[in-house]
DNA sequence: TGTACATCAGTGAACGCGCGTTCACTGATGTAC
DNA sequence: TGTACATCAGTGAACGCGCGTTCACTGATGTAC
């Protein structure tokens, strides 16, 4: 039987990154090794070196493509006139969706954080969450201006991800997240 | 020149996890190595293992060391009359004063989180941080329970602390972890 | 006060393993003429 | 349309290294009598 496989791979980047979103998935970053996910890909263990250079290489790509799929997922919920808080459960639906990415982007030890390619993609999402954040239309009358506003929305809104996808909520808040994060982080947006 | 150390190190436990902490601190737990942190400690290098058995093992003991700290530090903050804001303000001050412990605590994959003596520990934090919230006097008029109100607040309070720990918050928030707490974690305690 | 024995903490040599890295290579694709 | 050559993606054998684990050991401490 000969292998059908053709030489050139032909999508070996892409194909390789999916592979370390799965193992991450699975068992962390802390666990992955370049010769794993060559196994994974069906390739030789040399090759990952060949696009990523090493592992922070790999694990930066990951968390520039995580930084890109936010901000198209924040970007799509304001295209659908989503406010606030419908983009706060935009990004815990974006981290439950990708654990993998998720669990490396926010972890600069593991990453090239000088990396172009990261640092754009993260200006593109800090963008698009800036721009969830002015959408509150009236200025709150306490003083607490518009930039406060957004880090106060992003701290509950990544607290609440990072704790859900970590397993640490007690389990009677359900099993749909997007739900569960509506109630826990509505407190925060109710008009005063 | 003799070597004055003892035969028996006599307090080598403790001395491994602090070492521990220091190397998370340095280069996150991914990095960690028995062999290292028995470099660390002075000691040879199959001398952790008597203690923790596998890596999992000390992450873990590290784990329920940080729950526990964490819980005196809430403990501390009531007994001295903080409320919610309070409570909140001195789980930042926790974070950021053990990064090591901080950087373990949530990460499962790297845990034995059956193990009985991080349950306790962990048990006894959840406890803290729900008489804390307790605090808040008047239950909140649109129907907030206080359940909610706790899983808000663990969550702004736990995403400030992740972000700033990470390196992720604009660098105009100051360095004092602190006071841009108390800032960006007030809209959501202030009165309606 | 002294002796014998059990228990326990830590040692250090040895091992096998998976890892990243190197390097000469091979096969496929694209481009020039 | 055909040939020659450059470029590039991926191969596979070889290497050295740090790791965790094992195991017989040694030195210290505690307890029984």
């Amino acid at each position: 039987m000969r292998d059908i496989r053709p030489y050139h791979h032909g999508d070996l980047r892409r194909t390789l990154l999916a592979a370390a979103a799965e193992a991450i998935t699975e068992s962390g970053p802390a666990a992955l090794s370049l010769r794993d996910l060559a196994r994974r890909a069906g390739v030789s263990h040399a090759a990952p070196a060949h696009h990523f250079g090493d592992k922070a290489g790999l694990l930066t790509a990951l968390a520039a493509e995580g930084f890109t799929l936010l901000a198209d997922e924040l970007d799509r919920t304001r295209a659908a006139g989503g406010g606030v808080l419908e983009a706060g459960v935009a990004y815990v639906r974006f981290a439950v969706g990708h654990r993998a990415h998720f669990a490396v982007m926010f972890q600069p030890e593991l990453l090239n954080s000088s990396d172009p390619e990261l640092r754009s993609a993260q200006d593109r999402a800090s963008g698009a969450l800036g721009s969830a954040v002015a959408t509150v239309q009236e200025p709150d009358r306490r003083g607490v201006d518009t930039r406060i506003a957004g880090l106060s929305a992003w701290s509950i809104v990544h607290g609440f991800a990072t704790l859900w996808v970590s397993g640490a909520l007690p389990a009677d808040l359900g099993t749909d997240p997007e739900a569960a994060a509506r109630q826990v982080i509505r407190p925060l947006f109710a008009r005063r």
